[in-house]
DNA sequence: CACGCTATGTGCGCCAACGAACAAACGCGG
DNA sequence: CCGCGTTTGTTCGTTGGCGCACATAGCGTG
């Protein structure tokens, strides 16, 4: 389809992914970004999907752009916990890197969507010169420690009712839009509870009139309220994520303000 | 004290203090432990005491030897849940490294005993060498990443009873003898559980005969009742440690075996 | 050796979350 | 636009763990 004439066929023409939609990739040096461009893969992310398991041999690492990925640790009964969210702050498959090859958890498309991917030999070659590249995973890492540790302790000492609070803002973080696609069986293996206890804890967000919805999809409408519901536990993560990962987005903007055209400033501005 | 006559002067005059106690250490060829021994600075841990604080700018990296930290994440109501746990196997102050100088957690001695530290400038220094130390602290990183998880998910879903299990066999597993010096309290603030929820469990262990104590003191006398009543999630943790430590443990029997002296022979065999 | 602090034992009532079993409603595909 | 599978809503009894209040018992100290 070569004709660009409608907004229609514009929105196909300019298909909006690009390696730089991960904030990780997007702060690399021109250098680095240039030597592992050609070698990067854009996939899409089916919702559901499981990006590793288990016990696996992992074969590449994911950087995700507009999925989002739950990293879910499934006990012998059957029973899961989230240990963390990856969006386009992050990457998938922090073990290659790091040295044992495989991890005891599985990987899961929260949100459906597009990441690109890098094989494992190419990663660990990058990580090995002593670029930016490792500085940023090593930092990421660190970013992820805290959010389980957080996630733990959430666990243990935080309602249901403030825990979906607290995960529904994170992923909406993580979202150009204020809706999620989502059914609530799906929220309950992610915090590791019943559906049913999902459903209780939604529907007094609903009368509350923070969100709203409709078979598998909730619209947030009250970000604040949200806020209120939940517990520290956000905005420490958020903080946190914030402070580990600054020069991540500081260079982010670096790279948005060298291709200086007016549309660009506008994104960069709106962005405050 | 040059006299070696009686048992006791022996032990005496044998201090056991040796950086090579800690397997990260122990594993290191013999030029980066020679550069690093200089540096290296035997310290007392005394029991509660506070390593690091939330949020505090780290100075140096530990090493236990006969000391175990535990990792403690607090939460704003002063509740609080024990992430992992740190023994000879590893190290303390992982964000030095990774990149983040502080960490959200605080660090909290666990058993009393001795460790070695090392300022966190050399260490950095060290690890941006691309030697082994490096692929050790990354690989450790790693497996303390496992138990994370795993504790998550173990708060989540199982019972206190099986909690106690588990926390009591990792301890174990770190301690020379089978006698732990800790107040249910402490065992209490480490699981995230009311004091009254220990006492209970342990009541039921001491009645099946698994363990014994008096005021401030466990002895366990069934190590195999002990597993039967703890959960997986103890029997991952120990396995995942070992397979990703593994090549650790090998070097430092090498290392062990090239100092080779009837005592140093003795000394190995005795492990086992 | 008695005192007092600290650690442990015990007994409530209470509540959040669980498990199971249905009922209702939504929306996709034919 | 109709039907059926999937998603969501609701109920009820059960229970593990909490919070509180107090009784008892080690053990170091003076």
């Amino acid at each position: 389809m070569p004709v660009i004439s409608t907004t229609q066929s514009k929105s196909i023409a300019m298909p909006p992914h690009q390696p730089s939609q991960n904030h990780l990739l997007a702060a690399l040096p021109t250098a680095e970004y240039e030597r592992l461009f050609p070698h990067l893969e854009l996939v899409a992310m089916r919702l559901g999907e499981s990006v590793y398991e288990p016990g696996g041999q992992l074969k590449h690492v994911y950087f995700p752009t507009t999925a989002i990925v739950s990293l879910l640790y499934v006990l012998e009964s059957g029973a899961s916990a989230e240990i963390a969210g990856v969006g386009n702050e992050g990457v998938i498959g922090i073990s290659l890197f790091m040295g044992g090859n495989t991890t005891p958890s599985s990987a899961v498309v929260q949100t459906a969507g597009h990441g690109y991917r890098l094989s494992g030999n190419l990663l660990r070659e990058e990580f090995s010169r002593a670029g930016l590249m490792r500085r940023l995973l090593l930092r990421y890492t660190q970013a992820l420690l805290t959010q389980m540790c957080q996630t733990a302790a959430c666990n243990r000492h935080h309602s249901i009712d403030q825990q979906l609070c607290r995960w529904l803002l994170l992923t909406l973080d993580r979202l150009p839009s204020n809706e999620l696609v989502m059914t609530q069986e799906l929220v309950a293996s992610a915090l590791g509870v019943r559906r049913e206890s999902v459903t209780e804890a939604a529907g007094k967000l609903q009368r509350a009139g923070f969100v709203r919805y409709r078979r598998g999809h909730i619209s947030v409408l009250d970000r604040a309220g949200l806020e209120t519901g939940a517990c520290e536990c956000y905005a420490v993560v958020k903080k946190e994520i914030g402070r580990l990962l600054s020069d991540v987005r500081y260079r982010q903007n670096e790279a948005a303000a060298a291709m200086d055209t007016p549309r660009a400033r506008a994104r960069i501005e709106s962005r405050n």
